[in-house]
RNA sequence: GCCCGGGUGGCGGAAUGGCAGACGCUCAGGACUUAAAAUCCUGUGACCGUUUUCGGUCGUGCGGGUUCGACUCCCGCCCCGGGCACCA
């Protein structure tokens, strides 16, 4: 094929790229200076109260079974970046890592090879860190974190106790200790709940008033339907429920009653809401938490049934089409609905009547809702729905419309969701397309109140949506939509029929896992039913040291199998509201037989607050000093970057942790995460994909159906497989090589036959497909520093781009004229040049001939200015994270360094400065190649290079001259010339007089060092 | 359906109202070499004319607008990616 592959296949033993790299060799300088950096501390950040600081952080990973991949150094070097400049530039800087090591899929892996999974944990946490010591990170690694340690996770269970021991105040809008309440709850100040029956708080007994403090505590428990999955075992959070499946494994899930750890996230909704405003986040990450948190104005209404003392409240975002509201709809689990309880209002008979549709084929409404009820209990969320179609029954209820008192009919349907709202909604088929449809396959009237227009009764095409004027409305008749809303509000509060309401999507955060592999919680279950928190001397609370920690395969968690460890004796004591246990031996006095809670925490609790422990890592005392967490968090972390995977999990958890912090007087800022950054996936490497079928026959990527679909194919490769549209048949889709491919329009085709289109993207990097590309194999082949560049260069940040092994080959080969631009090539000459004041110029220790003085005395002028721009470019991309530019900003320099006869000293210094945040290695072996023995211990401790604004500007400059707009010819100007002398010179200029071709000008435009604009 | 982000050479991308395509990859030609690799130099948006110097036209998803001037701003549309979604 190719002389080269076969020569080399011919000569295995000669290592070609290793001959022809002469000087430059990264593995042989790479593992010496980061062993040189650790044993200096060179990046260790202590405090110091008097300098700035700067906190740079990086989502710590899950240190899985399978290393690094090529995504995770992108976001990580984009922050060494930061850190190594900021650090030159003057700050104090924090740049620490550590491990997110709880969590289920250690834990599979554990089932499924009988390891423990702390010993599976810590050996993947050996591999990352020697991955991301192999990469040249400047992490100051006394800082690091692991969740998994007890002396970490027990200021995790610490700070579940703060959250246990606070409530929300919606008066003072701020979480508090639970003492206040019950002090507030005693003088009378606040009034007690409906669970405390009418009794005043000392007519309560103490147990009593602990149940009536557990439904105001941040952490509760609750006997709630949770997301049960058989598969692995546990419940799972409704964020890590995808489309009926499993997040992690993607097993089905289903619905299950069961008693649950809650925090309550919902009392901090607007607060988490209104506390993205100042953040410097992407809009779209903060639309993402908007959604999440999901809040919508309206108003509650209450419909009296009617022949029933019962009514029903419906949620409503548009109170101003109440006349419109022709029937109700109730969920299928709405307890009004309910035919086990006494208080359901579902019929005996049906009313004479009605359309026969709405008997859906019964012979009674409790049949037919006990039929619908069963068939909803039986589909899953996800049947639900995908299927689009309304279907419901008639209660044989009617209700009253309080505004007109219309007797309406109340329908079970499962388009209405218990889970949102009250599970009752008002149906206004007019302006609703959901009540639309239903209304049309109920036969129900649709009766008009918003018309698109104000002087005309019946614009805009039904069902009517957008915000239009009432008509049929009564007193809201010509009133826009907005202001209807608020004058029936009026009239609703008024006459004592509904509220004003702010609703929120977002649920309370479903906290305890039916696993073993997570922080125990520190509670104990007495055995009169109350639960107690344990003491903070009992801290931490570690997990036992069990053989099996396998799921049960019932409900139970495997920490139930650990009998020594949750059966205890405990002793009490504290005021009721704060009531806390010790575990005792069994015959202390006063000990009584508890046992411990066996829930484990979800994942998300370590992540919650590692940012905080990584400023005070080893205290003993505390999670971290005051005075510590005063320093490095003002204003919060000054950058975060991760992916977006974790928009709205750990982002809106670890605010909401650290908000109940703050108001507890914990922390010292209301935000954790002042700027926030996500770096884009890397796909892999481009690939074309030319489709045939199986009689080997090609076919154009357009006949076949787009949806893909991939295969073990025989070779035990993935193939991607589709079928043929027209005949169904199957198409089975291969690499090309990019060489049988050509462009034609917008479209790629095969050389051989341009009828076959072929199938041209970067897919995601998956080891089923085989386009994992591992960090490791890059540093083996072209060196860290090579790595760190190209996942730089490669575009910006945040965008999504694909690998391309060709692309390191570029920076790998940058990186090398470098190093022969500074220390000569195979040619060995060297070239760095230094003057000496008496006008005297010495190459390694070499005087110049007057001869290279005058050329060296030229090359340092032709190289001044460049390199002045070089520095004030590469400064403001980093300060706007544009490394991809910045790293063109020091091609471009090096290209003109390699035109030069000599380089300059300084030249060469300032480039390796600017180069050192993106390309550690290199720089500091260069800096001390150059330097001789007066050299700092790293190039990483001298300061960030200064420029002068002055010198980045050229005393000439060459600037277009256009006629209308249209290029006509170029100039050469001063930069020092005024507007007069350079329309002076362009109208002196043959070609633009030329072109001008005797025609009047009408205006002339000059933009100050850019360009002339002549109009005629 | 709704909400965000994006669309520029063969590819990754640069330019945020002022010379479109910086920088890198790819490819082609040349130098060095017995040869190849590496390295260095030159060229590389499309089309047209001269076919050498050079000159011209078009060109940033499509259509319109604002402006002396638009990849950039405004209006409408198409396509791609992401998020949310029977949320009342």
């Amino acid at each position: 094929m190719w002389p080269g592959t076969a020569f080399r296949i011919l000569c295995p033993h000669r290592d070609w790229r290793k001959e022809r790299m002469a000087g430059y060799n990264p593995s042989s300088i790479e593992k010496k200076w980061q062993r040189i950096w650790q044993e200096n501390r060179i990046f260790s950040a202590e405090m110091q109260p008097a300098k700035p600081k700067y906190y740079v952080l990086d989502m710590f990973p899950y240190p899985s079974g399978e290393g690094l991949h090529v995504g995770h150094p992108e976001g990580y070097t984009a922050t060494d970046i930061v850190t190594r400049y900021k650090r030159a530039a003057g700050f104090n800087v924090m740049h620490p890592m550590g491990w997110d090591a709880f969590g289920l899929p250690a834990e599979q892996y554990a089932i499924k090879t009988d390891t423990h999974p702390a010993v599976i944990t810590r050996k993947n946490i050996e591999r990352f860190r020697a991955q991301l010591q192999a990469i040249g990170f400047s992490y100051d690694w006394h800082r690091e974190v692991n969740t998994t340690d007890p002396q970490y996770y027990r200021w995790t269970q610490w700070i579940f106790l703060q959250l246990y021991d606070t409530w929300y105040d919606p008066r003072q809008q701020k979480g508090r200790p639970i003492a206040q309440l019950a002090a507030e709850f005693a003088t009378g100040r606040r009034a007690l709940p409906p669970s405390a029956g009418n009794k005043s708080w000392s007519q309560l007994d103490a147990h009593q008033q602990r149940r009536v403090l557990e439904e105001y505590r941040l952490a509760y428990e609750i006997e709630a339907p949770v997301n049960w999955c058989q598969a692995l075992g546990t419940v799972l959070a409704n964020e890590e429920v995808i489309d009926g499946k499993s997040e992690v494994g993607g097993f089905p899930v289903e619905r299950r009653p069961m008693r649950q750890w809650m925090l309550r996230i919902t009392a901090y909704a607007q607060r988490l809401l209104d506390g993205l405003e100042a953040l410097d986040w992407s809009e779209s990450l903060k639309m993402m938490q908007r959604n999440w948190i999901g809040r919508s104005g309206g108003a509650l209404v209450r419909f009296a049934i009617a022949d029933s003392a019962s009514e029903v409240t419906v949620f409503t975002t548009r109170p101003d089409t109440l006349f419109g509201a022709s029937y109700l709809v109730l969920a299928p689990e709405h307890p009004l609905v309910d035919l086990n309880t006494e208080m359901n209002i579902i019929s005996a008979a049906w009313p004479t009547e009605i359309p026969e549709r709405w008997r859906s084929g019964a012979g009674s409404p409790r049949e037919a809702a006990a039929a619908y009820q069963k068939n909803a209990a039986s589909r899953s969320e996800r049947q639900r729905q995908e299927d689009n179609t309304k279907t419901g029954t008639f209660t044989g209820a009617y209700a009253v419309n309080p505004v007109n008192n219309q007797r309406i009919p109340i329908f079970i349907s499962d388009y209405v969701l218990m889970g949102y709202g009250t599970g009752a909604i008002m149906a206004v088929p007019a302006h609703d397309q959901r009540d639309f449809d239903f209304a049309n396959a109920m036969e129900l009237p649709i009766r008009r109140v918003v018309s698109a227009a104000a002087d005309q009764a019946d614009a805009g095409k039904l069902p009517l949506e957008s915000p239009g004027f009432a008509v049929n409305s009564a007193q809201l008749d010509g009133l826009s939509t907005a202001e209807a809303k608020n004058r029936i509000c009026e009239h609703l509060e008024q006459e004592s029929l509904g509220t004003r309401q702010i609703h929120y999507k977002i649920r309370d955060w479903l906290f305890s896992r039916q696993r073993y592999w997570g922080e125990p919680f520190p509670l104990i279950h007495l055995q009169e039913g109350t639960t107690v928190p344990l003491a903070e001397s009992e801290l931490p609370l570690t997990l036992p040291e069990v053989k099996d920690f396998k799921p049960t395969g019932t409900m139970e968690p495997p920490l139930f199998k650990a009998t020594a460890w949750h059966q205890v004796h405990v002793v009490l004591d504290g005021p009721p509201e704060n009531l806390q246990a010790r575990v005792v031996s069994a015959g202390t006095p006063g000990a009584v037989p508890a046992r411990r809670e066996l829930n484990t925490m979800p994942q998300w609790a370590g992540s919650c607050w590692y940012y905080l422990r990584y400023m005070d890592p080893a205290n003993t005392r505390q999670f971290c000093d005051p005075e510590k967490e005063k320093y490095w968090m003002a204003g919060g972390v000054d950058l975060y970057v991760g992916g977006v995977e974790h928009a709205v999990l750990h982002l809106l958890y670890s605010r909401f942790w650290h908000k109940v912090l703050f108001d507890r007087g914990l922390v010292s800022s209301d935000e954790p995460f002042r700027k926030l950054v996500n770096q884009g996936l890397i796909l892999g490497e481009a690939e074309y994909t030319v489709f045939a079928l199986e009689s080997g026959q090609r076919v154009s990527v357009t006949d076949i159906d787009p949806e893909f679909s991939t295969r073990v194919g025989e070779n035990g490769k993935a193939e991607i497989i589709s079928r043929h549209k027209s005949t169904g048949a199957l198409a089975v889709g291969q690499a090309c090589d990019p060489a049988m491919v050509e462009k034609r329009g917008d479209v790629f085709v095969l050389k051989a036959d341009n009828n076959i289109q072929v199938d041209a993207r970067s897919f995601k990097m998956s080891k089923s497909r085989g386009n994992v590309v591992n960090p490791d194999d890059v540093i083996a082949e072209y060196g860290a520093d090579s790595l760190r560049l190209f996942e730089m260069f490669m575009g910006p940040l945040e965008q999504v781009k694909p690998w391309s092994t060709a692309g390191v080959e570029g920076v790998y080969r940058f990186l090398q004229r470098v190093w022969r631009n500074l220390l000569g090539g195979d040619d060995g000459v060297f070239r760095v040049v230094q003057p000496h004041g008496d006008g005297k110029w010495t190459c390694q220790g070499r005087e110049l001939s007057a001869a290279e003085v005058e050329i060296a005395l030229r090359d340092a002028a032709a190289i001044l200015r460049p390199m002045h721009r070089l520095i004030r470019k590469v400064t403001a991309d980093i300060e706007r994270l544009a490394f991809n530019t910045a790293i063109s900003a020091m091609m471009e320099f090096n290209n003109a360094l390699a035109k030069l006869t000599f380089v300059p000293l300084d030249a060469a210094l300032n480039l390796l400065r600017v180069l050192e945040p993106f390309a550690p290695h290199i720089a500091d072996e260069l800096y001390h190649e150059l330097s001789g023995p007066d050299a700092a211990v790293s190039i990483a401790l001298l300061p960030w290079p200064g420029f002068d604004e002055s010198l980045c500007v050229d005393e000439e400059l060459d600037i277009p001259v256009q006629i209308n707009g249209k290029l006509a010819g170029r100039i050469r100007i001063a930069v020092t010339s005024d507007e007069q002398q350079v329309f002076n010179i362009a109208l002196a200029d043959p070609q633009v007089v030329n072109r001008l071709a005797q025609r009047a000008i009408k205006k002339k435009i000059y933009i100050k060092g850019r360009m002339i604009n002549l109009v005629v």
